[in-house]
Parts: C-alpha cells; structure tokens; sequence
DNA sequence: GCTTGAATATGAACGTTATTCAATTTTGAT
DNA sequence: ATCAAAATTGAATAACGTTCATATTCAAGC
C-alpha cells in the first residue's frame, strides 16, 4: 500500500495556500478554488500548445482570472508550469499505485512504474508537448514520483533484487533518461518498437544483469485506471 | 561499419567547418568567416549568460555583423545555440580521442569519456549556463560526439565487454542522464562526490555488472589536452 | 448596519527582445 | 561602366512576461 501520500506542496517555494480544512474563510477557499482553476487552466493550454507557446493570458482568461493576478498565485511563468506538471506526474504516480500495489515482486513494480511512464509520456497528447523543457519535465518527475520510486528501489535492493546504494541518484538518472527517450520518440527520431529495450537499460542501471532486466521489462503488464 | 562522418582514428580532422579553400570566392569565404565568428561570439555570450539570457543583438555586435544579417545564417536563436553547442561539443570529442586512442580496452575508452564529459560540463563556467535548455544540450550531444561514442560502444561489444545491439539507444540514453546528473550537480543538488557513482550507473546500461562498472569507472585517467 | 484598512484582484502600460523588411551596399559578369 | 542578383543593415514591428497604480472585496470592530 501506500507508505507516501504525496504532499500537495512540495518545501521550498511554491504557491502559498493553506491545506484544505471545511473551516476556512470564504476569501481562503476561493483562493484555493482560483489556484486549482489556473493550474487546470494551465494543464489545458500548455497541454495544447507546450509550456512556451502557452501565454499567461490565455490562461488567466481560461481559469477566469485576471492576468496580472496570476502573479499572486505563482512568482513566474515557469513556476506554473512546475505547477502544472507537478499536478499531472502526482495523478498519474497515484494511478500507478493502484496498479502495482497487487504486485508481490517489487522489482516488478519499479518495472511497470518505468514502461508506465514512458508510454504516458509519448500517448497522451497533453504530455508530448511539455517534453520540450525537459528539465522542468524532469525536475517535476524526481519530486513528485520520486517518493513512490525511491520507496520501490529501495524494496527491491532490500529482497536482493536490485543492487542500489543511492535510490535517489538512479531515479534522476533514470528520469532523465525517460524523458530524452520519450522527446526522441515524440520527435520521430526514435520507433516506439524500442520503448521496451529502452526500459531494459534503464533497469540495468539497478545493478542486474541484462537477462534479467529483459525478463522484467516483457512481463505482461495490466492496464492502469483511468485517471 | 560505421558512418560516413564517423571519426577515424587518424588525427588532423578540424572541427566541422572545413579548412578554407582557396577555390572558393570571396563572398563564399567572407561568409564562412562571419559564420565562424558568429559561432565564436555565441561560445562567449551564451557561455557568460546562458542560452536564453544571451540577446542575438549582442552576439551580433560582437560578431561585428548587422543584428538583421545573423538570420542569413542562422534561421532562429535556437538554431544558433545548436551551432554553438555543436561547437564546443566537437572540440571536446576531439580532445578526448587525443587521449583514448592510446587505451587498449574499448571499455574504458568510452568510459573515460562519459566521465570527461560530466567533469567537463560540472567544471567549466561556459558550459554550466547551458545545461539549462536540456534538450538543446542533450541534443548536440547526441549528434556531434555520437559517431565517437557509438564507435567506442561497438567496439567494446565485439571485444565481448559490453553486451549492447543499437549502441545509438544507449548513446542517447546516456546523454540525458549525463545532462540531468550535471545539471544536478551544477545546482546544489548533489554533491560532485557522487560523479563516481554516477559514470558506474551509466556504464551499468551498458549490460555489465555492476562490479565490472565500479572497476571501469575507477580506473586512473590521464589528463585532456588543453582544448 | 456601517466604517475601515488591509488583502486581493485587475488590466492597461511597460520594457525587453526575437524577428522582419524596405532600403542600401556589395558582388561578379557583361 | 552597367546592371541584376545577393548580401547586409538597423530601424520598426510584434509579441509577451511582468509590473503597478487603481479598484474591489472582505471581515473585524464599533
């Protein structure tokens, strides 16, 4: 089950809005309910066009807020987009769970949670836009999912399946591997038939052999839920 | 074997631009000078303040070019940031066969140099600016030190040290993860004590074991020739 | 209910900068 | 010298993120 409930504001900066609790004033509530409108908003229009095609003003418009406004939710344009993308990689972390906590081989979890991802990434036509920031792409994805992955590495090196000294580092790694494969599919350069060598090496990173990355990556896999 | 542009190991090659010739016109030669020295101003530019912070007028007046011209050579900023990146990239391959031809192991060639490169871009000012459009980076790399890289994995496979079947997908691979580690490093987020541990997870992709890795990537290595 | 001041919202205005384009210069052949 | 095509120029354009003076909303105190 879960041991990590993602937090919905991460440390560090971020938009300062109080937890939901019933008995906020009304001024904090609709604070709450403009900043989920532009997060929304911005899932929308980044969606579509990208993070840098995307305007402030199209989003502002479409989540109902006045544009200079935006500025009292999120310091910067790329902050909402931190935002934004944070949003979708915690839904889709959950979605994951509900998966693989059916799963009694953790090496196999950290296996789905990987081809998950990457399939995600280069399907969902809302996902392939944001691919060109990749480091806000990644960057999202080592917060966000970071705490379900680092969990299951560390499960899989705890029952001598991996072999990892620092789950942190091979996440980022494997983060930003995911992402160069995925912009590199997106883009034509790559056929989706490599997706799954793709994984293979990605899983060799945890210290196994190639075998038995191959023998997990081609385990079938059931389908997620929709979100 | 390999490509057309692939590298040999016969020594003299210059960078991409060819030497002049002295058939070519005048207008023809003029022109690649401007090329050049608009290359070489976007090197100091963007390699003081990034690739975004840099302002074309600026390389334009040091390049001593009309800020209007630079688009008869370059189709937009970002295609003169790849030119740029492509640049430093392929003096940087040179300067590591310079030391790898003499090895005797292919493994350790290309693992000296997915070690160089991470040093490189963590050590040198002019390329910490620009770890910051992941893609541009990871991009270049892939196309400028490829024909190098790929050259070394297919060999250290038909030598029997790695186990890979498109070395390309490796490459590309490990070029990300190389850019997310020093982007990484670069901003505060992990110690540059970790650089170690990260060479061996790279060369885990290669399909060795990770003790294999650990004595690849603690092997001495000579130092670069100055560029 | 009324007043009040602080918090919040607004959108027009600002400044920056990539890109364009009409005018000008340069080029190489006749 | 002449001319048409190519190259160059830098001022003008347009787009957009961000700021800021003003307006609005809210809840606490009277």
């Amino acid at each position: 089950m879960s041991g990590f409930d993602a937090p919905s504001n991460g440390p560090g900066n971020g938009p300062n809005v109080a937890p939901s609790e019933p008995s906020l004033g009304r001024v904090a509530r609709r604070r709450r309910k403009n900043l989920e409108a532009l997060i929304q908003a911005g899932r929308q229009v980044m969606g579509e066009k990208g993070i840098d095609a995307a305007t402030m003003l199209e989003i502002a418009e479409r989540a109902d807020i006045g544009a200079g406004t935006v500025y009292s939710y999120f310091k910067s344009k790329d902050e909402l987009a931190i935002a934004v993308l944070e949003s979708l990689m915690t839904d889709l972390a959950h979605r994951i769970e509900k998966v693989t906590n059916t799963f009694v081989d953790p090496a196999q979890v950290y296996a789905f949670g990987i081809r998950t991802v990457i399939d995600t990434c280069i399907g969902d036509l809302r996902w392939r836009q944001l691919l060109h920031r990749s480091e806000v792409m990644a960057g999202a994805m080592f917060r966000q999912m970071g705490p379900f992955a680092t969990r299951d590495l560390r499960n899989a090196t705890q029952a001598g399946r991996f072999r990892i000294d620092d789950a942190e580092l091979v996440w980022r790694m494997a983060n930003h591997a995911i992402v160069g494969v995925a912009l590199a599919i997106t883009s034509g350069e790559m056929p989706t038939s490599q997706v799954e060598d793709c994984v293979v090496r990605i899983l060799c990173m945890n210290g196994i052999s190639l075998d038995e990355a191959r023998d997990l990556a081609t385990r079938p896999r059931p389908a997620l839920p929709d979100s």
